[in-house]
DNA sequence: AATACTATGTCAAAAAATTAACAAATTATC
DNA sequence: GATAATTTGTTAATTTTTTGACATAGTATT
C-alpha cells in the first residue's frame, strides 16, 4: 500500500486538517488551488504546505497549483480512509454513547461492530441498531470476530485492566478517551489519545495566561 | 497572578500530564519524587522534565527532588484552576450532553452556567440541574451574566454563525468540538480545539502506516 | 510561437525543541 | 563531621521543525 518513509509527527496531525479544508473547497466546486490560497485559508505557511505535501509526492503542477479533487482524494487515500477496520466501542455511558452517535466512522475508515458496558441495565438494549453486549463476552468476540482496534470510553480505572484483557486477545490499537496513558504499560501499540480533562485545563491555563498579561494592575 | 514570561506551547501542553501524574502520587501518599523516577513513570525524559518545570520556577531541590504535593498544587495554579471561569455550552445534542455530564467543570477552574439549543424538544429539559435555553436568548444571557467562555457542540455549519454572536457580545474563548475551524476568521480569539475527526484520522493513519510496514507481501 | 507570469519542488537557513552534560547544592552514610 | 551519593538548575550541543529563497517547469496571453 503506501509506506512513506518516517513522516514525522507535526506532519501527521496536519493531514487531516489538509483534508478537511480540501473537501470544503471541492464541495464549492473549486478546481485547482495553490499553496498561496491555501496558506490565507488554513493559516499555515505556503512554504510549510509545499513541504507537507511533498512527503507523499508530487501532486502539484509548477505554474498552476494542486488539483483539489485529486489531492483531496489522495490524502484520503494517505490518511488510510480507504480501509475498513472493524471497530469496538467499552463504555455505553454518555461519552461511548455520544462517539458512537456523533461519529461518521464509515467515512474515517472504521466501521463498528460491537459495542460493550458492564451495566446490567445498558446491556441488551441498542445504540444506533448495535446492541450493547456484556463485557464478560468480550474476549469471546475478539476471537471470534476480526477486531482491529477498540474505543475506549471508561473510568480511568477499568482502563487498565480491560487494556491487558484485549491486549492478550490481539487487539493493539486503541482510541482512548478514558484518562488513563495506556502507553505507559505497552510499547507494542498504537494509541491515539482524546484526554478531555487535558484540553479543558489547557483552556483554562491559556485564559488565565491572557488575563494576566492584559491586567496589570497587580504588575 | 501567574504571569511567565512566553512559555512555548509543547511546554503546556504537557502540563496537564505533570498535574495527572503527580494527582495519582499523592493520591498513593508519595511525598518526593525525581526527575528520573517521573521520567520512568511518565515517558519523558529527566532532562525535560527538569527543564519544562524550571519554566516556572525552581520548585525542587537539589539532592532530594521534587515535592509531590505542593508540585501538584503549584502546577494546578500555574493551570490556573483556581479560577472559576463562567462558560455557557451551545449545543445539547449527544456530544454536548456528554461533555456537560461527563466533565467536572469545578476541578478544572469553569463552571457551567447555561445551555442552549435550538431544538424546541430540547429546550425546558435539564442537563445535570440546568435548564436548557432557547439559542434565541443568547445574547441577553451573556449581556446579563458575567461569560468568560463558550462550548462549541454544534454542528459545522452552525459555528460560524454562533461565533460571530458570542463574539460581538464580548465571549472570546471557546472549547470547540465542532468541526470547524474558529480562528480562521479572528485573531484576538482563544480556542482550544477538539476535533474528533481528526483525532479518528490519525488514529486510522497509525494503523495504516503500521501494517504497510509488517505486510511486506506487496513490497 | 514567443514572452511574461505563476507556482511548484527543493535546497539552504533560521528557529525551536529536545537531549546531554556538568557544576553546585543537598542528603544520607559511616 | 567528613565523605560519598543524589539530583537539581542551567548551559551547551544536538536534533527537529519551520521558514525563506530560488531555479525550473508549466500556463496564459498576445
Amino acid at each position: 500500500m503506501h509506506r512513506y518513509k518516517n513522516i514525522s509527527s507535526p506532519v501527521i496531525k496536519r493531514l487531516p486538517r489538509y483534508y478537511r479544508f480540501l473537501g470544503e473547497l471541492r464541495d464549492k466546486g473549486v478546481i485547482r488551488i495553490s499553496s498561496r490560497e491555501l496558506s490565507d485559508k488554513m493559516g499555515f505557511t505556503a512554504s510549510q504546505i509545499r513541504q507537507d505535501l511533498n512527503c507523499f509526492g508530487g501532486f502539484g503542477q509548477q505554474g498552476y497549483g494542486y488539483p483539489v479533487e485529486s489531492l483531496y482524494n489522495e490524502i484520503g487515500h494517505i490518511l488510510g480512509l480507504d480501509h475498513t477496520y472493524n471497530a469496538i466501542l467499552i463504555g455505553a455511558g454518555n461519552l461511548g454513547k455520544a462517539v458512537a452517535m456523533h461519529m461518521s466512522f464509515e467515512k474515517r475508515g472504521f466501521r463498528l461492530t460491537a459495542i460493550f458496558d458492564n451495566d446490567p441495565k445498558k446491556i441488551g438494549t441498542n445504540i444506533r441498531d448495535i446492541r450493547i453486549s456484556d463485557l464478560d463476552s468480550l474476549e469471546r468476540f475478539c476471537s471470534e470476530n476480526k477486531t482491529d482496534a477498540a474505543i475506549f470510553c471508561v473510568p480511568k480505572n477499568a482502563a487498565h485492566e480491560i487494556a491487558d484483557r484485549l491486549y492478550k486477545v490481539g487487539v493493539r490499537n486503541y482510541w482512548n478517551f478514558s484518562h488513563y496513558d495506556l502507553s505507559v504499560h505497552y510499547d507494542d501499540i498504537i494509541v491515539e489519545n482524546v484526554h478531555l480533562n487535558d484540553s479543558l485545563m489547557i483552556l483554562c491555563y491559556k485564559i488565565s495566561d491572557a488575563n494576566d498579561l492584559t491586567d496589570n494592575t497587580t504588575a
